[in-house]
DNA sequence: TGTACATCAGTGAACGCGCGTTCACTGATGTAC
DNA sequence: TGTACATCAGTGAACGCGCGTTCACTGATGTAC
């Protein structure tokens, strides 16, 4: 991002000029989401909560689109790590992996809820931009090849397609409803037993 | 709804007053709704499609609010109809039942998506509202008896609430990847192809 | 090191727009007698 | 059957609001010399 501070500078705590207006806004943007939604998402808010003037934000993501966008592909990029995360801290097995990488697909979304929302269910980021359809494209890519390598391992007579499918939709439902408020049994738990509820319901159905 | 004609009373098809002007509006914002999406929507355009003063819905749904809860209402009674459908046209075991049940979900959401995403994915509709709280309970408590009579059958060892947190999350995430345009290679077969698809990864994922 | 200048980031006032809601109204309908 | 009246459904003008966007501007920064 051009903004990006070269390393070492220190931003001007004060002054007419940010420092590192895009990231903040960024960082606002997400805080908006979570309190208004996106239904309730205005730039003026997000200026405001900058503490900078309504104008400002035009100079860095053009328009709300364009904040948007940039928001939505920084949350696949915090997407891909998180599972990632999981990953590493799972078993070699495709299959450990595999599941290690839709437990971290679930967490995520109830982390950020509004984020993954924006992301998934919303049409106002425009995943025709290179900077959004890049970083969704490789978070899905990883969960295809996962579930590839499981198939390697111990190969079944059904379609590629529908195992990608299979997989992903259990992910994708399980996190969309947890963040829906609905299946209140699992959401409800504290957040230990949760996680492992949540790890329960995809190992058993990826058997 | 009060405002339903009396059977066999004829409206006049044209007039000062309208004849059922609720219904003709539920009609009227589900077009908007899938139009303009839920972000894009609008009393104001509503009225404009009916053909009626923009001031006229509040004399029957109090506000925008109270219209997207009727609305939405509606769609849960739709879902659980359809659903049904595909029960009826399946085998009679509780296994086959609960996948027909699955199957009609995500066909319900590929025929409808943007009311499947008001009922789900908005916080427009006001579920507190028993109008719009029993429908959607009914719908939900259905596919629970579903998934616990094929347990009956077939018991097994995991807890109930992950069965049913598996089937719903099954069922929920491939309607809503689905309908996001998501997993091409099912939305983009033709609909025979793409119906057998579904009703393949429900019954592998539920085996 | 100092100065001049170009560039950039943020300001704040102004714009027009569509929105939901309110309100006094009027035309149509149904009912009581 | 006819008339008076209450109720109801829809009108259309008006309101204030927050929105995104535009624009001339100004303060800060960095660079060339």
């Amino acid at each position: 991002m051009a903004s990006k501070l070269t390393p070492g500078r220190i931003p001007p705590s004060r002054g007419y000029h940010h420092g590192d207006l895009a990231a903040a806004l960024l960082d606002a943007a997400e805080h908006e989401l979570q309190e208004n939604g996106i239904e309730g998402f205005s730039l003026r808010l997000v200026a405001k909560r900058v503490g900078v003037s309504h104008a400002a934000p035009a100079h860095h993501f053009g328009d709300t689109q364009g904040l948007l966008t940039a928001l939505a592909a920084r949350g696949f990029q915090r997407f891909s790590r998180r599972q990632e995360d999981f990953r590493r801290k799972a078993g070699a097995s495709p299959r450990e992996q595999l599941e290690a990488s839709g437990v971290g697909y679930v967490i995520f979304a109830i982390e950020n809820p509004a984020l993954f929302r924006l992301m998934f269910n919303s049409d106002r980021p425009d995943f025709s931009r290179a900077e959004l359809g890049q970083a969704a494209g490789a978070a899905l890519d990883e969960l295809e090849q996962g579930v590839k390598r499981v198939r390697q391992e111990a190969p079944v007579a059904c379609e590629a397609a529908m195992d990608v499918a299979a997989t992903w939709a259990l992910a994708h439902g399980l996190a969309d409803l947890l963040i829906a408020g609905r299946l209140k049994s699992i959401s409800e738990l504290p957040t230990r037993a949760r996680r492992a509820a949540i790890a329960g319901v995809m190992s058993r159905a990826m058997r």
